[in-house]
DNA sequence: ATAGTAAATAATAAAGATTATTAATTAAAA
DNA sequence: TTTTAATTAATAATCTTTATTATTTACTAT
């Protein structure tokens, strides 16, 4: 189990008992949409509210604790900011999988083909997971 | 110059005027948000109302004339569908660029490690475009 | 060309999602 | 411990998107 107050305050973010939860809650499940996560939250803080939630995960993203996800057909997951990777979206359980890929010499091609300096690429691999096949 | 009306039909679409220039529009331009579909409209159809495109936006997509692109720190975007791609897209400026690329070797790759049915794969490159430079 | 029919539009209204405001509370530093 | 600046909770306000319904329109078959 991480310190996830050191975490929040290595990001500049004071370490309140709600945001501990919203790390604890993201850190253990990987990847959450707005809504699963205020549930969560709600468990250990009942009179917790949304705005507080969207604020909080505002300010950790613009602090690069969390990041923001945004996924066709469903709503966007919020996940701790890690070592670059891509992910795979089942569209049957909708379960997003972090995975490792090394699409980097493609990117870098096609940079260099249109003048384009790269800042991230993201790669979303949507279709049916191991479990639903 | 395209004939809408006919890509319309050819998609169960009736050709009203309103979705031939939400069609042309786009078409036109490559990729636009809501907000700036909405504007061109209305310099046509002064009348037409926001839920108008919405509707229309969706069901394009429901018969695939239409892609939805969400895009990082953006609001979606609407393009013509066609052959699969990818898309550049410029930080500052936001203009956003098809490019056709071969991630198709690393996409096979991963989904036989993880035992996953792709169904569709999207590659989104963020940074600085050429003009921008 | 015209009439009939099913579907689309316009104009709200409603619902859903996100951000702003502010008084009361709390975390962290002195 | 006390102080201070930041956070929380509770609204409220602001987008965004979808539903509703009367009116209008596109398409099919005369």
């Amino acid at each position: 189990m991480k310190n996830y107050s050191n975490m929040l305050r290595e990001h500049n973010l004071k370490a309140t008992p709600q945001r501990i939860a919203i790390v604890n809650s993201i850190s253990n499940n990987g990847h959450l949409n707005i809504d699963t996560l205020y549930e969560n939250i709600k468990n250990k803080f009942a009179s917790i509210s949304l705005a507080t939630i969207y604020k909080n995960i505002n300010c950790m993203i613009e602090n690069l604790l969390i990041s923001e996800v945004k996924l066709p057909n469903q709503k966007t997951v919020y996940e701790i900011t890690k070592a670059k990777h891509s992910h795979l979206v089942c569209v049957k359980c909708e379960e997003v999988t972090d995975i490792y890929t090394n699409e980097k010499a493609i990117v870098d091609d096609i940079c260099k083909e249109n003048h384009f300096k790269v800042i991230q690429s993201d790669l979303i691999i949507s279709g049916t997971c191991k479990n639903c096949l």
